[in-house]
DNA sequence: AATAAATTTGCAATATTGTTGCAAGTATTT
DNA sequence: AAATACTTGCAACAATATTGCAAATTTATT
């Protein structure tokens, strides 16, 4: 599973590959950089996580989720994500109490009307508040 | 002007706050903190800056504005913005041409329906394309 | 207007986070 | 099983962010 997942992108299977993916696959929300540090514990050199984590957002297998805290979270995406072209319109939810941060599959992002002027192409929407675990 | 902005929000009038403030109301769009210091020059310490920014966000004096790119936007809050409680509900347009990010004030961040058990505090909504100077 | 009190600044030190080149190691192909 | 291609870890470095504290500036008080 995890395998196929990585050839399926070209990619080599290794062991750090392996690991990771296995994080998200096992991960309800999204993971940060830190977060992904810590759980493989003192396995991999952090720069292996950058360019893991790099590798698999050019491939698509995962994506970027925009925050106000200097940090990327990043988010597995669903399998009609290809390289190159993320289908991965739907809208964030962080929990401001556990501070988790889900993919709400269901709910796709909204079209809105801009100005005359600007032409859009891509639109993120982050909800936050509390989520159904925490209440 | 950009003293009763300090005053109305009780801090203390220095010069670095002055300065930085100024830059904000003369700018369009959102600056990153790396931007203010470039335009700064050399007139104020990094920890200066960095400290001035945090207390204008929690004065409400400027907002957040989430990326997928490690860094934080900050853009000036419209007037009906108070300590605590912003008002910033307006989608942020982030030009791929420029990289200018805009507020656009007049476009309001649209409602979603989230599934049972969420419950919604505040949204926040990145459009990026080309804007209107650049095409 | 001068002083006292409160706040802010800059410096220095430190911590955290991200990047690059290259040799050694591992995976894939033949 | 060997050759090739790719990936990893190390080391060095660069950039970004945080903290304590003394000096400087601002505000409040007399």
């Amino acid at each position: 599973m995890i395998q196929d997942i990585l050839k399926r992108n070209q990619l080599s299977v290794t062991e750090g590959r392996k690991k990771i993916l296995e994080l998200f696959l096992n991960s309800q929300g999204a993971l940060a950089h830190a977060d992904i540090e810590k759980k493989t514990g003192e396995n991999f050199d952090r720069v292996t996580v950058y360019r893991t984590l790099q590798t698999f957002v050019e491939k698509g297998i995962i994506h970027l989720i925009p925050t106000t805290d200097n940090s990327i979270l990043y988010a597995l995406c669903k399998d009609n994500c290809e390289a190159g072209h993320h289908h991965d319109n739907h809208v964030h939810f962080v929990c401001n109490n556990c501070n988790n941060t889900i993919c709400l599959e269901e709910v796709t992002v909204p079209q809105v009307k801009l100005p005359a002027g600007f032409e859009p192409r891509h639109a993120e929407m982050v909800v936050n508040g509390i989520c159904g675990d925490c209440k």
